[in-house]
DNA sequence: TATATTTGTTAGACTCATCTAACTTTTGTA
DNA sequence: TACAAAAGTTAGATGAGTCTAACAAATATA
């Protein structure tokens, strides 16, 4: 489908606030507005148009969701974005934060072909110049995760994220403490002599291995609200 | 000044119609109309627009002429397209026909920074892929001119277009002959024996000698007509 | 030179993305 | 629960760039 520089701005945003974040999944009108500096009135005009084209779900008065041609368009988008950036610093020679406004104009440029070839000329980079994920070809973003249940410290909330060990043994063993991909866990205690952790999994407590909590990749209060994170939780 | 996307069309278009040529300086609402694919009415339009902004000179039932500034800008334009050609070629690996319509796109990038830093990247090339010449950063086209006046046979007519020698005698000596910079030359006879050709301009019949002919370089009837030549005159 | 053909212009309409101002629905709280 | 605040919607307008259809001027040619 051919997108407008508009539509694929609203799509690119609406990605940004429902997917690329752990907790969020829907978006609201003011919101979506302020986020791309033109008024709500505005944005409900193009909500019935993206609506049209099956790119979002909504209803009137509703909360608005990209459907799964929607999400392709915007990670796309995004996708884009963040490859030119780094082609900017990295053959360029721009400065990290300079880059920003001309990418905002690059992202539009229509030629799978040419990001495929940009993608390769820059070797496939997982990162841009800002440390954000830069999504594959396929619009995956593979998040690398970094700090685990082991690091977090007695009296902090987290969220599981991923697990580093995918064996089913290991598996069977998280589901058995009750835990799961975005459950919130309570840190309780650490044992000094032998790290054993005492976590809160939906008011179930329980006490797991060092060996299991390094296994156990999570994510911090801030990035569980959207926020800018101190701990590099994201990679 | 910011210009429109499609303001910067217009003034392409005008450059490479008018300037970009060495016989014509004018262009008609038709001639713009056909080469950007739209009607003429939304020519008339535009060319109101563009008169207000000073970027050409028109009036009604008139020719349509570029100003300084239009020039500027239009150049600057052409400049972008064949600077991105010339890096979708030479880094990224398109083929020299691929790059045509990405290049339409990428020629709308504003930022000057990006153009300075792409042009360095590419190592301030002269010409893109197809051998068209890359205006510097100032706007001049130094088109290098390979054919001369004796390079041409008798009984064909060329066109002046520059000299190699910029010596005061040698200017001095052309202006005798009553030759200058676009006169239109024919070529009447070569000497089999010393190279002296005769040579037929604006009616008055002169003999050159050959170091004379060496230091005058000429365009073909083609490049006259702006069709394409196949002597390779503006190199 | 008269007229046919080409070239250029005008008027009026349409789409897109945007706005303001007024209105309605939902939500949060006293 | 009632009502105020927040969030969302609608109607009507604007400007840019485009179109078609009809008209006017310039030019080329018989």
């Amino acid at each position: 489908m051919v997108l407008s520089y508009t539509e694929e701005n609203y799509l690119k945003a609406l990605f940004q606030l429902t997917r690329e974040t752990l907790e969020k999944k829907e978006a609201g009108t003011n919101e979506l507005a302020a986020h791309l500096g033109v008024k709500p009135a505005t944005v409900n005009d193009m909500l019935k148009k993206l609506k049209d084209k099956k790119l979002i779900d909504y209803e009137k008065y509703g909360k608005i969701k990209l459907t799964k041609a929607g999400e392709k368009s915007g990670v796309e988008v995004l996708r884009k974005h963040r490859l030119w950036e780094t082609f900017l610093c990295v053959k360029l020679g721009f400065a990290w934060d300079e880059v920003h406004e001309v990418a905002e104009q690059l992202e539009h440029i229509q030629s799978s072909k040419l990001i495929e070839k940009l993608d390769k000329f820059l070797d496939y980079p997982e990162f841009d110049p800002h440390g954000d994920v830069i999504p594959n070809a396929k619009g995956e973003m593979k998040i690398k995760y970094k700090v685990c249940l082991s690091d977090m410290t007695p009296g902090e909330r987290c969220m599981m994220v991923a697990v580093k060990d995918n064996s089913a043994p290991f598996l069977q063993y998280v589901i058995s403490v009750g835990l799961g991909i975005n459950n919130v866990i309570k840190v309780i205690s650490r044992n000094a002599y032998d790290e054993l952790l005492q976590i809160e999994v939906e008011g179930k407590v329980s006490s797991v291995s060092r060996k299991f909590a390094d296994n156990i990749f999570v994510v911090c209060q801030d990035c569980m609200k959207g926020k800018k994170c101190k701990k590099g939780c994201k990679g």
